[in-house]
RNA sequence: GGCCCCAUCGUCUAGCGGCCUAGGACGUAGCCCUCUCACGGCUAAAACGGGAGUUCGAUUCUCCCUGGGGUCACCA
């Protein structure tokens, strides 16, 4: 048989990352084996709604390259995909629950349900539905419905015994049924709650395994006594532990560290995002690390998910966009680097240039502004800049230096890195001196600044002859 | 608090009774390369939470403790 996996967000607006690892891991598996990967939305939660979470929803998915083969947008044979459009679906299996005996009509409203909450919370009870209209007579039952009070529908669950089931990561886990509550399955507002909805669709879209996160661990045997109750095969489960910022927090919103776009606007590649997310609580079995989304898919294996919370290192984010950044061609380099370039540079610029200096010093893309800060304007720079042990350099010395190499420089028409680089190291051999008497000077010259991306003849050339001279001139003043 | 679950370097993890002197990666430190920084190369420090068992032998199996996570909504 097919397999078939879902990925089943509520549209809220934005896209976690656990919820985005949540969605590679059912596309790996569906794809491993050859299956489907099916996009459901659970929009159940009218207050929730968020206008244009769909859409992005989407594009995450698009951009990604988690392709589905079913959803919303591009349909299937077992639609609709959205679930506030299969409303009438969840009354029919609703009520059918109740005449099985496995659900029932609860007409309490909120004040009397708040009311059992605080007594039971003053009695440090776990807080559970009392079961008041548990047992109504049919009678009973007729009067309110006929009568309109609002009402929902509850599941029974049996008060004795207990519910086992089976997950792949987690293996056998079993519960007393006497701590599970009656949920609601049927709003009174008609639509379905997670609890059922995710029950019925997934049977009637003939969803096989179901990957989600753990936080659905401890009601899953409701979900259980619901597919027995229906008759239903039970799909397989594969629950996900939670991804943490740090021991005991969450990745937050507020903070942008949760979701997908903060880390793209802060320019990560997408790969990139998607490697980290899927080695963060699963491992190939091997040593492998760097990995392509189809490799990830030929790689994957259920065994391999871990079953403790990750907490979500931003180094290794760090490092792994690093390897992509890497991998890029200068010219793939230069064209995702441009909304930076033109944010950090005013000055005319050979942009390949600067790539060329950036593209193995760049971690994310939105560190690059600060790495060209010096070229618009020279930074006022103390002159004890010139001081490096190493190089052997002071800020007399480095005088001298300048003092040198500005009349070369002046000299030089064909201005490119090869003729300045020959110049340059043709000096310092003329002279006797290691080459960094000659450029570290110029790098500070030219820079005002301690560390820059490339040295000195790269920046010469990036700045241009005229201003190169002047920022030489600037420094020989300056130490003068 | 009740219930469920989890537990290897700081972090992500490999390990599925002897191949473990516990492997890899990030991060950290040092060295090399070098005009700074970075890249690259090399090296180092760094973990089986604690206690009982089972076994000839436990990181691996069982139990307890501790620690951590999840869940207890007409949210998903």
């Amino acid at each position: 048989m097919k397999i078939r996996t879902r990925f089943a967000p509520s549209p809220t607006g934005y896209m976690h990352v656990g919820n985005l690892r949540t969605a590679l891991y059912a596309y790996l598996l569906a794809k491993h084996e050859g299956g489907d990967f099916i996009l459901r939305i659970e929009d159940t939660d009218q207050e929730r709604y968020v206008d244009g979470a769909v859409d992005l929803i989407y594009k995450t998915l698009a951009e990604t390259g988690l392709v589905h083969d079913e959803g919303p947008d591009i349909g299937g044979d077992y639609g609709p995909y959205i679930q506030s459009e299969r409303r009438d679906i969840y009354k029919k299996y609703a009520e059918e629950l109740v005449e099985k005996g496995a659900a029932y009509y609860c007409f309490c409203d909120k004040e009397r349900l708040d009311r059992v909450r605080e007594q039971q919370e003053k009695a440090k009870l776990p807080s559970k539905y009392d079961g008041h209209c548990r047992n109504l007579s049919k009678e009973e039952i007729e009067e309110k419905l006929a009568a309109g009070v609002p009402y929902v529908i509850r599941q029974k669950i049996p008060r004795s015994g207990s519910t086992t089931f089976e997950d792949m990561v987690f293996g056998k886990i079993t519960a007393p049924n006497d701590t599970l509550d009656d949920n609601v399955l049927l709003k009174s507002d008609g639509l379905p709650t997670y609890n059922f909805a995710n029950v019925v669709d997934d049977h009637l879209m003939n969803i096989t395994h179901i990957i989600r996160g753990s936080e659905y661990l401890s009601s899953t045997p409701k979900y259980n006594l619901l597919y027995e109750a229906f008759g239903w095969e039970i799909p397989k489960y594969v629950h996900c532990s939670p991804v943490m910022k740090e021991a005991g927090k969450k990745l937050s919103k507020r903070e942008g560290d949760a979701s997908y776009e903060d880390f793209r606007v802060k320019g990560y590649l997408k790969d990139a995002i998607l490697n980290y997310i899927a080695l963060l609580g699963w491992s190939p079995g091997d040593d492998r690390e760097i990995m392509s989304l189809d490799e990830m898919v030929q790689a994957f294996n259920v065994a391999g998910i871990s079953k403790s919370p990750a907490i979500f290192d931003i180094d290794k984010l760090n490092w792994i966009n690093g390897e992509y950044i890497r991998r890029l061609s200068l010219d793939e380099f230069t064209e995702i680097a441009m909304p930076f370039y033109k944010e950090a540079v005013k000055r005319d610029v050979d942009y390949s240039l600067l790539s060329s200096c950036l593209h193995n010093r760049t971690e994310k893309f939105a560190d690059i502004p600060e790495q060209l800060d010096f070229i618009d304007e020279l930074p006022d720079y103390s002159p004890e800049l010139y001081t490096h042990k190493k190089m052997k350099t002071t800020p007399e010395n480095s005088l001298e230096a300048l003092e040198k190499i500005l009349p070369i420089l002046e000299g030089i028409d064909n201005w490119e890195h090869d003729t300045i680089h020959d110049a340059m190291i043709d000096l310092a051999t003329s002279l006797e001196l290691k080459n960094g008497r000659i450029l570290w000077p110029l790098r500070v010259a030219l820079s005002g600044k301690a560390f820059t991306p490339g040295g000195g003849i790269e920046i010469a050339c990036i700045l241009g002859k005229a201003e190169s001279l002047d920022r030489i001139r600037r420094g020989i003043e300056k130490l003068s």
